[in-house]
DNA sequence: GACGTGATTGTA
DNA sequence: ACAATCACGTCC
């Protein structure tokens, strides 16, 4: 069969609540030492941008980590979080305006046993991609992945999917600010979608 | 439920 | 300078 056309720049440069559901069912696919993985993405979440969204990275302005989210649409936004994981995004909207859709879990298509040895504690095959961090681990996403373009044909794609199923939404998953908004996108039933956990309410001292 | 781990950001 | 926070995962 023909090689599927990934997705093109146009499709990231709308708005994050609209990229977001659209995203579900579509595959990452990562070459990397002539090892492919591919991850078709069953929950995501949007992110807004600079003043819009108090959940954002983006939302007090433009910093050293946060500054592909004001690039050009199509490209991978990667940051270090809790000392130990990475998670990544993908750039919408227009170049100069901020925002994105975290990718939070999905189901491997391609490539288990080298996504596998990425991720040594997962126990079975559903939680390979199951949270964004370990989602990230898979595709073998670190600091030097970071701006990287998904449109430009080069070793990081997306490819369209072959449908979602019912798609659900609901509060985003450890946000405190802006937890009233429903921008957590997932693919109902779906047994790689991560568990929901509420932010941790603020630690007393 | 606790805790790791380090970058980042707000506060002083 | 210092302290709190953090779009999380793992093990108890």
């Amino acid at each position: 069969m023909p090689e599927p056309t990934p997705l093109p720049r146009s499709f990231f440069d709308r708005d994050p609540l609209v990229v977001a559901p659209a995203l579900l069912g579509t595959v990452i696919r990562h070459s990397q030492a002539g090892q492919v993985v591919e991850v078709r993405l069953t929950e995501v979440e949007a992110y807004l941008g600079e003043g819009e969204d108090p959940a954002s990275h983006s939302h007090r302005g433009k910093r050293p980590r946060n500054a592909t989210m004001w690039g050009p649409p199509g490209h991978l936004y990667v940051y270090f979080t809790y000392g130990m994981h990475y998670c990544a995004n993908l750039v919408c909207r227009p170049e100069g305006i901020s925002g994105g859709v975290l990718l939070r879990a999905g189901e491997v298509i391609t490539g288990l046993d080298v996504a596998r040895s990425r991720r040594p504690a997962s126990k079975r095959d559903i939680d390979v991609a199951q949270g964004p961090a370990r989602l990230a681990s898979a595709l073998g996403f670190g600091r030097e992945d970071d701006g990287r373009d998904v449109c430009g044909g080069g070793s990081l794609l997306v490819l369209p999917g072959s449908g979602a199923g019912k798609v659900m939404s609901g509060p985003r998953v450890g946000v405190a600010a802006g937890a009233q908004s429903p921008w957590r996108y997932w693919i109902e039933g779906d047994p790689t979608v991560s568990a929901y956990r509420p932010a941790v309410p603020r630690r007393r001292r």
